[in-house]
DNA sequence: ATCGGGATTGCCT
DNA sequence: GGCAATCCCGATG
């Protein structure tokens, strides 16, 4: 029964597949009758792997200038240790430039470390390779893009360390929320209201919804992709230095010792961050400040 | 071929 | 804050 539910399915998926390019842009209608904005048969596509071409063209203005790469960080800041990539993540603009030029950024304000080998939590656990993770053992800055819960996607970067990576957790948007908007909605109920923006990226799922990374994504290289990549932060800077929280990973409860390993970070007070951890902020210390102009950078 | 778990999310109470 | 939705992946036989 439920193999051959799988089979239809993987019938229904190859067909799609299959199907033109070039299918209904923005014709696509509900049960209601009321146009999308982007379809599900678009949304579906962005999924996997075709252009962004599709998403609405933004209102042009001084705030989306076209800025070339420059502050692109390189393979040297990919090549630190699992732990203090996750930390040096923070504060980190993740840019993603669509088909149409528009480009979306979010500085990133939550991480987890899941280092390889003895982490028992992480997906390379006892340095097991499969096709899935593959991209966690490749060099520092490659893409792990996977699928959680059937239907949501993740996006890791791969670290120093063998089969280490870290998980992107929470974004704060900087540029493009009407598009993340747009992105993220497209899912949703009719009716249902409008996001916040801070509600645009926080979560891992939601940022991979909200920045269309796809799941073809996976083992592109950070460092040089032209279509995604890294940026120190070159919009204003908080008036107080944000602390660093470090807490358990969340929703690995069956992995026992290793899931009170206190790896995932994230800044305290920041409103994007997915899930606040207040005994963790208790023991938060003062020494440990994200700094933008730190040597912490490499 | 089949089974069980999962680095989540959105909706409802 | 609880819980259903939903299906891929890897393990097992």
């Amino acid at each position: 029964m439920a193999g051959r539910k799988r089979k239809l399915l993987a019938v229904a998926v190859a067909a799609a597949a299959a199907a033109p390019p070039e299918r209904e842009v923005n014709k696509h209608k509900n049960e209601t009758g009321v146009k999308l904005e982007v379809s599900p048969a678009q949304l579906k596509s962005s999924i996997q792997c075709e252009n962004s071409a599709h998403i609405a063209e933004p209102e042009r203005s001084h705030y989306f200038t076209q800025t070339e790469p420059q502050h692109r960080l390189g393979e040297d800041f990919f090549s630190q240790p699992c732990i203090t990539l996750a930390k040096g993540f923070l504060g980190k603009v993740l840019v993603r430039r669509c088909a149409d030029g528009t480009e979306l950024r979010g500085r990133i304000v939550e991480t987890e470390a899941y280092l390889g080998g003895e982490d028992r939590a992480s997906h390379s656990a006892g340095g097991k390779r499969t096709e899935r993770n593959t991209a966690m053992f490749m060099k520092p800055g490659t893409i792990y893009v996977y699928t959680i819960y059937g239907i949501y996607l993740c996006m890791n970067v791969s670290s120093e360390g063998e089969g280490a990576a870290v998980l992107l957790r929470s974004l704060e948007p900087l540029q493009g929320q009407p598009i993340m908007r747009q992105l993220r909605a497209a899912r949703h109920k009719e009716g249902t209201r409008q996001l916040k923006d801070k509600e645009l990226c926080n979560g891992p799922s939601k940022l991979c919804q909200a920045l269309n990374i796809p799941r073809c994504f996976d083992r592109r290289d950070l460092a040089s992709d032209p279509e995604v990549w890294l940026e120190r932060d070159s919009h204003t800077s908080p008036a107080e230095p944000y602390y660093i929280v470090s807490a358990p990973r969340v929703g690995i409860e069956s992995h026992g010792e290793w899931a009170k390993k206190p790896w995932r970070f994230y800044l305290r007070g920041h409103p994007c961050v997915s899930v606040v951890n207040k005994e963790a902020e208790r023991q938060c210390r003062s020494g440990n400040v994200m700094n933008n102009l730190s040597s912490s950078d490499v």
